[in-house]
Order: C-alpha cells, then structure tokens, then sequence
DNA sequence: CTGTATCCGTGTTGATACTG
DNA sequence: CAGTATCAACACGGATACAG
C-alpha cells in the first residue's frame, strides 16, 4: 500500500492529534523510555546503556538510540580526545521526561504484582530516591548522603524538605554508604536493617548513623492496589 | 501451534525492579495506554473502544482489555437488563494513571513533530482540558460551560483556579459550546476565531459570549522544543 | 574495545473474514 | 454487538560478523 518505507523510516504511529498518542509515537516503542531513565543523570555510552539494561540487544539499543536522535530527544556526541568515544545525551527537552518517569513509576509501585527482587540500575534507584521522597517524613532535616554504588558517586542533599540527587565526586558528607544498588533498595524500601547488611558484607556505612535511621525513612511507599 | 495463549503466561516483561519498568510491563504495550485512555471518563464498551482509537484491531483490543484486566488494571461489568450490555471500567487504581497521561501529554505537546490535524477523540479532548488547564490565567473566574460533543454532553466546571471536566446532562451553564471535539480543539489551541467556525456552521455557541472570549485562554500550550 | 550491520527464529501486530 | 480465526507483515532478541 505505501512505500514509504526507503530508509527504514516505516515508523508505525497512531494516527491522532491527542498529545498522549504522539507521546507514544515518541518513547512509546519498546526500551525506549528505559533508554532515556538510563540517561537521566547525564551522559552514556553505547556499552554502559547496554550493561543497565537487562535483555536489550546491540540492534535493538541502536535503533531506539537513531530513532530518538532523530526525534530530537537525544543527540550524540563525541568526546573531545583522549577520551575519544561517543556519548548519548538527552536534550534539555528529553530531560522533561522525568515527571512522566516519576508519574508512571508511582503509579506502578502501587502494583501487586511489583516484584523488586529483580535486578535494578543505578539510575534506577537514584531517580526513585526522588520520585518517592516524602518532604513531610523529612521536616526539619537537612543533611548530605554520599552513595558509593560500585565505582560511581553520587550525592544526596536534603534539606528545607526537598531532595537533590546527583553525580558528585565529593567527600564532604554526614553519612556515607557504599554498597550494590540493590542493597539500599532494601535499605530504604525493603526495611532490611542496615545492621544484618553490614554484616553479610554488602554493605559499608561511615558517618552518622542516627541520620542514617532516619534516612531510611523518607522514602515511604504507597499502599498496594487490590 | 502454542497453547501458552490459554493462561495469557507469555507476556514479555523486562526483568528489571524498577517501578518504570514494571509500568512498562503493565501498560507499556501498544495501544495499553489509549484504551486507558478512553477509559477515564467511565465505563465504555467495546465497540465505543474500537471507535474512538483510530486503527486498532478488533483481536488486539481483545487482547488489551484480557491483559489490562488481568493485572486489575480494569475489569468488565455486565450492565443490568435490559441494556443487557458488557463494559470495561478502570479500577480505582486503574483511574490513578491519570497523572501519567497528563505528564505525558504535556510532555509531548511540546514536540515539534506533533499534528493536531488528526482525529482526536472526545475523551482526548476533555483530558487535555484538565492537563493544560492554567490555573493563574482563571484567576478570579468562577463559570459552568456545557460542552455537547456529538451526542455527549459534559460540563466544564471553573472556580478558585481549579477546573471539573465530567459527564453532566444538565443544562445549567453559562456557555453553552456545540461542536465537534476537532472543532473544539481548533478553537482553544488552534487560535480559530469562534466567528468563523460559527459562519461555516461547524460550531454552535449559546450564552455568554464575553466568557467564550476568556475560555479559550485558559489553556495555554507549551512552547515547542527544538 | 566500542559501536554497527546482517542473518534468522520467534512472537506480536494488524487487516479481513467469520461466528455466537 | 462482541468478539474469534486466520494469515501476512513486522518487531524483537540472539548470535555473529564487521568497522573504527
């Protein structure tokens, strides 16, 4: 019927003006929109996406990366020398992304069927640090959490009942921990008691331990559906 | 060929404990979202499904609601003889994907590539009235607007900076507007002077007109990226 | 080592036709 | 009206081979 398909372009769309349905038309392909959570805290290459998502194949993750290049979501770029390799990074507009992400994983939390033994991406947890923080759960607090999540480092500054996360090379924090994503996951959402972690080895805490308990508590979870 | 259709256990499902990707899981499939979508205004059956989403198929629609239902997205009723007639209506949590469907929206009305002369639905239409809703543009107004797309009627409620958009068949309103959701779209984002739409007979305007003058302002769309 | 391209088996999607 | 059956086209994911 069409032969619009010459440069693989045969992008099938829903044909209608509501803005949800082109937003699907944008990052509702398989991937894609855990493509760009993946790229919410800066720039990636080709093979840290691959490694954060489990499952996505080289073709796949290379066609998701042209399609929302050419969109406008993401561009790449290449790194100035010695560090000559490409980089994917979102556009001030693929940014904005972040309250649709935030909105579908609150939503999704409330799920019986949420099973969060399964593996889960650093990027993952940091933007659930902001999705599920409690301003309430956090008044009068104002502190700083450095999180060592294998070789990456991030910061957490709380404080006036907001939070901030971000990558930060610093040192200067009232509480470190340094463990495997998955392990301050079930600090702060599985209830796992930092206690019995450390112990087990997979996890390190240096600093105040007081506001690490109190930490732990700012990020409650809604109540299951059904 | 498979018989593993029977107990629906051969969904994809990214294997990730990320709420994202268990959203993605839940409503990530084609079409998932849409049907939600048309959803949201209360309970629909399936040929009004199949009309308002341009394109879908009758065995994917099927497919969807089986799904969506499975995980207690939605579930069927059958209404009471005589209008002995089945529909799909949203959980209570099923509802709460209004936030992302607003986000989402908003997010992509900010795309360069987005076409608002393509079908939109009813539903469409009143949902963007609740997203793109500017509370500092209504300041100080306080009116009732009925609004009769088609054969439905529904009624747009502002006061104190907030908006209602829900079925109502009564007819205590301030405005009344007759049209087509396409027109009504026109009229608020497209900048079409109600005049016009009126003379070619496309649009019927009962009421205060001086509101009419107002109404249309209140939805302010983004500005486009890129 | 990083990123891309090409094959191929399989499952999903979508149009038409058909049944309760 | 409310779906099912069938089938063709396509998208996905794995493996492998290729290019800078």
């Amino acid at each position: 019927m069409d032969a619009s398909r010459s440069e693989g372009t045969s992008r099938r769309r829903y044909e209608d003006a509501c803005a949800v349905a082109h937003g699907l038309d944008l990052v509702g392909e398989r991937w894609a929109l855990l493509v760009m959570r993946e790229l919410m805290f800066g720039p990636r290459r080709f093979s840290d996406l691959r490694a954060a998502l489990p499952g996505i194949s080289a073709n796949v993750l290379a066609q998701r990366l042209a399609g929302l290049e050419e969109t406008g979501v993401l561009h790449r770029r290449r790194l100035p020398p010695p560090a000559s390799a490409q980089v994917y990074e979102l556009t001030e507009w693929g940014y904005e992304i972040e309250p649709v992400l935030r909105a579908l994983g609150r939503w999704a939390a409330r799920s019986p069927g949420h099973d969060p033994s399964l593996p889960i991406s650093t990027v993952s947890l940091l933007l659930s640090l902001r999705t599920m923080f409690s301003g309430d759960h956090a008044a009068g607090l104002s502190a700083r959490i450095a999180l060592r999540l294998g070789a990456e480092r991030y910061a957490c500054g709380i404080a006036g009942g907001r939070i901030t996360v971000a990558a930060d090379p610093g040192d200067a924090a009232d509480l470190v921990l340094e463990a495997a994503p998955a392990i301050i996951a079930a600090l702060i959402y599985g209830g796992q008691p930092a206690e019995a972690l450390e112990e087990a080895g997979l996890l390190n805490v240096e600093g105040d331990r007081a506001l690490l308990a109190r930490f732990v508590t700012l990020f409650p979870l809604p109540p299951k559906a059904g």
